[in-house]
DNA sequence: ACAAAAGTGTTGAGAGTACACCCATGC
DNA sequence: GCATGGGTGTACTCTCAACACTTTTGT
């Protein structure tokens, strides 16, 4: 249940206009998986406050956008890719965060394939670069914490759906998923009890192909299971 | 983190005032058990739309009034308790949602002991009554789906917190505790085990009391631990 | 005495964990 | 031929599920 359409509100029917009104802001962690490390996609802001500090992408949420088409805008003002997973976090909304104005920001994050993505720098930001999760500069706000709560979700999902996928190619290796499973943990997994748990749970099947890269045996390639539950 | 200060957003600087605005609602799930059924408090709308309906209760954010503090207030508004349990459950943002007008509704819920509350007919609700959460009239909105993944998120948190605790009072039998995880999970469980594994946590401790009700063998108190992780 | 919930152990199945060697390839 | 990741099985431990009888009380 990431998108739903839903409710509203109870209490007095008010005039439309007289109802108090509020900024919104929609923020999006992207995280991808390169050279064995998980990475998240990071803006050095051009704009106060927190000038000159890293922070996660956002902007405000326009009259007529739903909070995930806010989020996707997000996105592709800062990467190129298409269909990427998506997902809402968390939204903050204590008064005195923002020194400008009261803002309330609904929170997103999202995973991608690394080869199906490339970033660009927007118009508001200084640079746009990939950092080690495990290995972040100072950011702006209070986004470390956010990133913390991100993996925290990230890893309780990770055992009980196939979110873990979001972060290859369609179709992959089994070393290439436990990487991406070690990443996410952050510890080792031994190989022979990952593959057993993996293949137990019959969401995967093997393709006729095998990927031949560097000096050892070709690695048998396995695809998503077309009708698997979770 | 059900409660956090918090980030805001990138993007020009911009004058505050330019800043697209919106309508915030905030909606309250208020789940509690009373004669072995969890049960939902909801609002018959006395106005439009959705008009003579039954809803979860809700209502417009203030300006200067924080997402968990708007919470509380409708909490107040409709029932009569303290330092209840509170968690922020998802944020619905479609632009369709309300005939009214575009508003952005971020859900809470919330736990409590059923002897601790007193419900109150807010002014602008017709009636308001609990309902057991398996046996609902037709409702508002998709107030429906609402509670589905309130219950489908109480599960979950059921399993590897002490979340189901709150719906009790701080010292209860084992048997309370059972009736509650077995209303939560809608089936039933085995008595022994179900001790076992409690038991096996260490996060009850026994009173020196028992419970005497009824003709049985009275039932010895637990208590929350003081010091328990999770 | 009887009705009602409290309280208490054992067994079997399945899941998770620890652990070491051969295979196929590129260089 | 050697360095590199691919690929495979077994034994032990622990957790989970099934299952029935005695105890203490009120009426």
């Amino acid at each position: 249940m990431t998108t739903s359409e839903k409710p509203a509100t109870t209490g007095q029917p008010a005039q439309t206009d007289d109802l108090p009104r509020h900024v919104v802001s929609v923020d999006v962690v992207l995280l991808t998986l390169s050279e064995r490390k998980l990475r998240v996609l990071l803006v050095k802001r051009r704009a106060r406050p927190f000038e000159g500090m890293w922070s996660i992408p956002g902007g405000f949420v326009r009259v007529d956008e739903g909070l995930e088409e806010a989020a996707r805008r997000m996105l592709a003002e800062n990467a190129d890719a298409r269909n990427i997973y998506l997902e809402q976090l968390y939204t903050f909304g204590e008064t005195q965060r923002d020194p400008r104005t009261r803002v309330i920001t609904v929170v997103y994050y999202a995973l991608v394939d690394q080869a199906r993505i490339a970033v660009r720098t927007s118009a508001d930001a200084e640079e746009t670069r990939w950092f080690p999760l495990y290995d972040l500069p100072a950011l702006a706000f209070d986004h470390a914490t956010l990133l913390e709560y991100t993996l925290q979700r990230l890893r309780g999902k990770l055992e009980y759906t196939t979110i873990g996928f979001q972060l290859l190619p369609p179709a992959f290796t089994l070393g290439e998923l436990q990487v991406v499973y070690e990443a996410i943990l952050d510890r080792k997994l031994d190989k022979r009890n990952f593959r057993k748990k993996i293949l137990s749970t019959d969401i995967l099947e093997p393709t006729e192909l095998t990927k031949m890269e560097g000096p050892h045996r070709p690695a048998r390639l396995y695809r998503f299971h077309p009708g698997a539950a979770r």
